[in-house]
DNA sequence: CTGAAACTTCAAGTACACTTGAAGTCAAGG
DNA sequence: CCTTGACTTCAAGTGTACTTGAAGTTTCAG
């Protein structure tokens, strides 16, 4: 039987991570793969591509932009094939900000349960559905639903996905 | 004292929301809020909007477009100001929404625990780094990290958010 | 050797969710 | 009355993450 080949075209790549070809060139014009060329100047990616492409797309998940994406992965060492260690930082530090989005959430539908009880008939009643009336007094506004506290510019109420 | 007002300009309302006047309007203009206008043209709120505002920002915490959102919104009724039932619907069914995004976030840490402690060093024995080797032979790709069905079409691996 | 499929670059386009700026109007305290 | 800050519209710009299209080149099965 044919071994595995080791170096993969851009096709196959696409095929083999559900990524499409476009969105590989883009990876690669922002850093965060990279590629050998064949003497007819095409593409050939690593194996070891198909894992960094299955990172990027859980770091996505996670809510990380390509940049962020890419100084996380620019972490790993380019001399030599990242190791044990090096993934498990990786996979560490993205596990911590899994279980805070986690929490992020629960909290949130911790609220939205409390709300469904709650009424929601009166201004005065209802954190989640009016959360303005309670903290008008204070200036602040609806962004205390996202855990954020009361600054004095309402700016990026949500985090980071716009 | 004085009775909390009734109406709220696009000022009063963004500094108590918590979001801008510009995405006050651009809101507006998408149809998720309306306003009432003075003899000058200028908008007056009331403060039932406070509320869907809310609503607003806690969908598209939960990953909703702005359209999807809107649509939710609009199966509250137009004629009579939304009651408790109303309310609850939505809440309700953003709650199932929440619950799975929840699971799919928790079904992925567990991959990445899993991968903590698997090596991450051979290309057959890793399942999250490695998952397009696996999935090679059935023809799939990276995309099942993500709880997506291996097709025939490999678009789309991310749900929705870009 | 040939022809189709797969690849190449580069510029421009798309979708989402806003923000910014220009030019002008409205509201309210002194 | 007048000024100042808040408001108005509309067009264009921003950032993220890609996709699409045109025009041309490479690869490989037959």
């Amino acid at each position: 039987m044919p071994a595995l080949p080791t170096k993969l075209t851009i096709g196959q790549t696409a095929a083999r991570s559900g990524v499409r070809t476009s969105a590989l060139r883009y990876y690669e014009s922002l850093g965060l793969i990279s590629s050998e060329r064949t003497a007819g100047d095409q593409r050939r990616f690593t194996r070891e591509t198909l894992r960094r492409i299955a990172v990027i797309r859980a770091a996505q998940l996670l809510g990380l932009t390509l940049r962020e994406i890419r100084v996380a992965l620019n972490e790993l060492p380019e001399a030599r094939t990242p190791d044990r260690h090096d993934w498990q930082r990786l996979s560490q530090s993205w596990r911590g900000s899994l279980d805070q989005r986690i929490a992020d959430l629960q909290a949130l539908r911790d609220r939205l349960s409390g709300c469904i009880g709650c009424g929601c008939l009166s201004l005065e009643s209802c954190a989640l559905f009016n959360p303005a009336d309670r903290a008008a007094r204070a200036g602040a506004g609806a962004q205390y639903l996202f855990g954020d506290a009361p600054g004095p510019d309402a700016e990026r109420a949500l985090p980071r996905r716009p």
